[in-house]
DNA sequence: CTGAAAGCGCTTACAG
DNA sequence: CTGAAAGCGCTTACAG
């Protein structure tokens, strides 16, 4: 069986007070003493059980992570710069995926004091907004992603600047039939087509629905379909504003396919800087963040709130750029 | 404060015991007493501390899932399916991430205990046989991936035959002078360039090392460099295994910065199948497997072994099957 | 700097 | 079918 503190202070012939303080350094112990504990622990092979740990602290130094779908790339280079950061500072993560179930977002809220953690990074993509308010008792929870809510901290990026710059940059480059792909009824889409409709309209282009392609699908396959259906009945636009690098990756393969050449035919863009987009053929021009920093900037927050829960609600803006890549070109 | 079995007890008029009872189903409950108690449950808001019923019960209901690389589209998609699988058994999971420290591998062998989990799914990259051997008492551990051990339970893809086919298949389209992409000190590449010499031998085709491309970074980066760093001093092959499907998508940008056409000039084959892999430019021929199937078996013999952790040792090989997609065509 | 006691919240024998 | 007691392994006041 397993050796608890109990063992390793009757063979170090001290009491389990003492082997706890130097398992967690809280007390000062001398020299000799610790020394004698380490000998001990080393020879019973003690590891502490972070059960009882977490039983007798009310902290278990673990906090879930929810994620729409983990599978997606944008998704994926979340969870690492989560898990890294989370990591430096002591915390496991516990992964959820949303996105299998409607419900699981809500349980999430109110049920995550069940599970072992200490608190909660959620992306919430269904979620509105009314049913957080409802939601009663938060467990210690940051918000990230784009559902705009008052009750909790939030991290996000300013979705509708960053698609407003990304649309002028195709107007600048000289487009006027710009599209948008992936129109759908969630709040990033709604954020995202405001910003491409207000630099449509900063640049007094007359706004075209026809241009305002749905696509509820944000995955390659998703675009792909989307987009391959759209042509068949509308003409190639001069540029795509694709609401993630995704959509894009989707949209860029289903050109190729029906043999438009990107930029040459028509511009491309994507959002998210997501690591493979730098190798799209060709590749994206999209809106890049610091992923790493927004992961320190919310785990920060997190820890803030679990230290204090009454502290005031904080929301931080993260800065975005445009990334020029080989996918947007001039018209001519 | 959160309520306990023994408020809500005290609530019902009834014993801790049973709240447990009707907590837990393990005794039967009359509906009368079911109904009392659940009634106290709802009105206190009682949600069980699992901490405490970890400590108690040994067990805490989460696994840990030990990636080398969450960012990548690879590892983002296993824990996708491990998340989803162990969701449908009640099992939470912890994600680490191992590449980034070397050391990280052997202490989640050695410490895992010391978390608060059940078992351990590790996918190996640089633990050497020996080591593993070595690491005394093992957590409830499987492995998955490409470290051939005898120590542990184990999950894998049959990797020397699915590369040999892959090589094969590009023979049967006429090519002679087959490359391969990704070389390097890893189990995973040694038995993928086994596969590929394999698959040579059987035709006859005299290997030449130069066409065995080293390749340390198995991103799309460290491709695009690798690939365009041989080229500028070697012909072009007929065809590239890559290693991985990453590995391909820095190939296929790279060969199309160089003006390069896939297939005409060079056919291009991945492994792995990747969900973007299909929308690749173009759709890339690669190795597929049931990821699904793969990480439901993985738990299948992880939750064998946390409940026998003296049952016999098992390995399972999971099917393969070769993808043919738009990135290969004939020799003309 | 160290010891003896109590308790975190749960569930499992043990009785009834 | 239900109750009272004990204990999982840890750490925190409380003394010394």
């Amino acid at each position: 069986m397993r050796a608890t503190v109990k063992d390793v202070a009757r063979l170090a012939q001290v009491s389990p007070k003492t082997v706890s303080n130097v398992v967690t350094g809280t007390t000062p112990v001398s020299d000799a003493m610790r020394a004698r504990v380490e000998a001990a622990m080393l020879e019973l092979d003690y590891v502490p059980n972070l059960s009882a740990r977490a039983l007798r602290n009310g902290r278990s130094g673990l906090i879930a992570l929810a994620l729409p779908d983990l599978s997606t790339p944008y998704s994926a280079e979340m969870a690492h710069h989560f898990v890294v950061a989370a990591g430096t500072r002591g915390l496991g993560v516990q992964i959820e995926e949303t996105a299998v179930s409607g419900e699981r977002e809500r349980q999430l809220i109110s049920r995550a004091r069940a599970h072992l953690i200490d608190g909660l990074i959620l992306n919430p993509v269904l979620l509105p907004n009314v049913t957080v308010q409802d939601g009663v008792r938060l467990p210690p929870t940051v918000f990230i992603g784009e559902v705009e809510q008052s009750v909790g901290d939030y991290v996000w990026v300013d979705n509708v600047a960053a698609v407003r710059e990304l649309t002028s940059y195709l107007v600048d480059l000289g487009h006027r039939r710009i599209a948008i792909m992936g129109v759908m009824k969630s709040e990033t889409s709604r954020l995202r087509l405001k910003g491409y409709r207000a630099a449509l309209r900063a640049a007094r282009i007359r706004r075209d629905p026809v241009l305002e392609i749905f696509g509820p699908k944000w995955s390659p396959a998703g675009a792909y379909a989307a987009i391959t259906a759209y042509l068949e009945h509308h003409d190639l636009p001069e540029a795509i504003v694709c609401m993630t690098d995704s959509i894009a990756a989707g949209v860029l393969n289903a050109l190729w396919t029906l043999g438009h050449r990107v930029p040459d035919d028509v511009s491309v863009v994507g959002y998210d800087n997501v690591a493979d987009s730098a190798f799209a053929v060709p590749p994206l021009t999209t809106i890049d963040f610091d992923k790493d920093a927004y992961a320190s900037t919310a785990l920060d927050l997190l820890e803030a709130r679990i230290a204090d829960r009454d502290r005031p609600i904080e929301r931080v803006t993260m800065p975005h750029r445009l990334l020029i890549r080989a996918s947007t070109a001039a018209r001519r």
